[in-house]
RNA sequence: GGUUGCGUAGCUCAAUUGGAUAGAGCACCUGACUACGGAUCAGGAGGUUUGGGGUUCGAAUCCCUACGCGACCA
């Protein structure tokens, strides 16, 4: 059994025999530094209860500990605070075990399923680093939930259809040539993405010329004529024109293909793709339902509602005059087509913040309609990446490219491996393999190590970094420690056996204190679906095993079972390091 | 106008969900067995947690208020 759950259960014995008192739960907290021991109880709250001082309650408990708990030391009480010191031989016992359960820390299947669906990326510009922040959060949550035993599947609904892919059809018409990826040497989603911007400057020139002539700037806007060509490109769209849609695919195809380098890149995949343009129309079934069953109701204008105050919301349209959709519409539809196909217990969106409002109007209507799954419904809102110049604005170009921002961070990693000299004798591709490894975990542990709820402000010098509380740092203490491991495994020491008793020094103690969390640190991020928590937990191990390693010398140690103690600490650092970084979609390097 | 999120060291972020003297990284100083991998380690300096009230044994965290920044709904 693990130190912590033993301790709760003696504790919760202890009120029990001590005071007559049933507490369910017990809630320890890791000592802090400048106190000695490693578990502390807080006593506070029991005091008036009890009638006791808080001093007088942890010392109590204390000196039961230390007779009733042979993993217990020591104790001592500061104030409210009862702090539990923890013997050696408990501390390698537990070692012993996690070292050699190979699934440490991760769950058995529970028999539940979720869907999370991340990234959606617009067909008609390439991805940002936006886009960026959501795969890797989707992505790593989507891994920690199966870490916990979820059946999970990732999906991806595409922006395929609407007014904007028009922008870029359009000015690809007017302006294109005949253009192609292979012609013009672009990827697809760069392409169109210059056609959407090209659209937007020619857009803006016509505006102006309207408002100087007079016209105001709201008018002007709309009666633009690149605005109206749009417009009737989308209208011969949406009844199927041949020729339309001829073009609309061909676009599309540069389009994913440019996508699924930069998936494949930076090591992204879905089990299932949705897109717009097949679900937009899903919606009308659902209100019409809806206006059945009296939830919604509709307007002297035809228009379609449903009032929500309710629950602390507006009245929100559902459906236009004109019978055309809104944004919710095709999401009320799109929501049940995933729920029927793949019969999940829950379903996650990866989505950011400004959509907050549209989520919970969304999921209010489907629990109004009586959905049984709307319990299971989850907006997992992030906040937005911004530029220390303000926020990104894809139309004005003032976007951070996903794949330029890729090869920066790579070239980064490429510049300092190559300087240290210690990997001169791989060959290019192992190079190049280690480097983008290295540069996309910078990346990702930079945009992952923040709270997701919270907004980013991108700082291009910080993004490359790859010293301090970075992931390379993290990286290079895996690749350091299997260094070890292979050289005890050259010079014939076998650690594999349990270790004997040994006296340990602090820093040893700390890193298998670190090791045991791990089960709850992983147990924390599923339920706060938050990868925030393991970058810190992956640091935090990192950290505590260099501090261990500049303590105390391993191959060197004359004392046998010390020396096993180490490696076999070392080997599970190393591999709990490997977990940590995987379930944040990031890889780590044998060498660098 | 209505709703809502945020404000912590010079900068970027933490703080075990109400616990001890608010912790890390970057930047700035000082050091490290002649390096088991120095992309490291040890130390220094840096704070009225936006301001002001309140709740209690105890507040960055909860409540009220003012200011600042952002988002959303017509």
């Amino acid at each position: 059994m693990y130190i912590e759950q033993s301790l709760k259960n003696h504790l919760q014995t202890a009120l029990q025999e001590i005071y007559g008192m049933d507490e369910s739960t017990i809630l320890l907290q890791p000592t802090k530094k400048d106190f000695e021991g490693f578990y502390t109880f807080v006593t506070f709250s029991y005091s008036k209860l009890l009638r006791k001082s808080p001093v007088e309650i942890g010392n109590a408990l204390g000196a039961y500990l230390a007779e009733k708990c042979d993993l217990v030391s020591d104790f001592n009480v500061a104030q409210g605070f009862l702090n539990i010191g923890i013997k050696d031989n408990a501390w390698v016992t537990a070692l012993n075990e996690l070292a050699t359960q190979p699934n440490f820390g991760f769950s058995a299947p529970n028999g539940q399923s979720v869907m999370v669906e991340f990234s959606s990326p617009n067909t008609n510009k390439p991805l940002h680093l936006g886009h960026l922040r959501t795969n890797f959060l989707g992505d790593s949550v989507a891994r920690i939930l199966k870490a916990n035993g979820y059946q999970v599947t990732k999906t991806c609904l595409v922006n395929d259809r609407g007014i904007h892919i028009c922008k870029s059809m359009l000015a690809y018409q007017k302006f294109g040539n005949g253009e192609t990826p292979q012609s013009a040497g672009m990827k697809g989603d760069h392409l169109i993405g210059k056609y959407y911007v090209l659209f937007d400057k020619a857009y803006k020139d016509q505006i102006e010329t309207l408002v100087a002539q007079g016209a105001n700037a709201d008018e002007a806007k709309k009666t633009a004529p690149l605005m109206q060509e749009a417009q009737a490109i989308l209208l011969k769209w949406e009844q199927n024109d041949p020729e339309t849609m001829q073009l609309w695919q061909q676009m599309n195809e540069w389009v994913y293909a440019g996508f699924a380098e930069t998936y494949q890149k930076i090591g992204v995949s879905f089990d299932k793709t949705y897109y717009e343009s097949k679900t937009y129309l899903l919606g009308k079934t659902v209100v019409e339902e809806g206006l059945a069953q009296e939830v919604f109701f509709k307007k002297d204008d035809g228009s379609v509602w449903i009032d929500l105050t309710a629950e602390g919301l507006d009245q929100k349209l559902v459906l236009r005059g004109d019978g055309t959709s809104v944004y919710i519409t095709q999401d009320l539809g799109t929501t049940d087509l995933k729920f029927s196909e793949f019969q999940n217990d829950r379903s996650i969106w990866v989505v950011g913040n400004e959509q907050d409002y549209h989520f919970k109007v969304l999921f209010a209507i489907m629990k109004r309609l009586g959905r049984t799954y709307a319990d299971g419904c989850y907006h997992l809102s992030y906040g937005m990446v911004d530029l220390p110049s303000g926020k990104m604005k894809s139309r004005e170009g003032t976007v951070v490219d996903a794949d330029e921002l890729v090869s920066e961070v790579t070239a980064a990693a490429a510049e300092e491996g190559n300087a240290k000299g210690k990997i001169d004798d791989m060959t290019e591709t192992e190079k190049q393999r280690l480097f983008s490894m290295l540069g996309l975990g910078a990346l990702k542990y930079y945009l992952l190590k923040v709270d997701p709820q919270k907004r980013i402000l991108y700082n291009p010098a910080e993004s490359v970094e790859l010293h301090g509380h970075t992931g390379p740092f993290i990286q290079y203490t895996h690749a350091r420690t299997r260094s070890v491991l292979r050289k005890a495994t050259q010079l014939g020491i076998d650690w594999q056996k349990p270790a004997a008793e040994v006296v340990l020094t602090k820093s040893e103690q700390e890193v298998i204190f670190c090791l045991t969390q791990f089960p709850e640190r992983i147990a924390d991020a599923a339920r706060n679906y938050s990868p925030a928590l393991l970058s810190q937990y992956a640091y935090d191990l990192a950290k505590a095993y260099n501090t261990f390693y500049a303590d105390v010398s391993i191959l060197q140690e004359p004392n046998a079972a010390a020396q096993k103690t180490r490696l076999l600490l070392s080997q599970a650092a190393a591999d709990t390091i490997q977990k940590t970084m995987n379930l944040l979609g990031i890889e780590v390097p044998e060498r660098m």
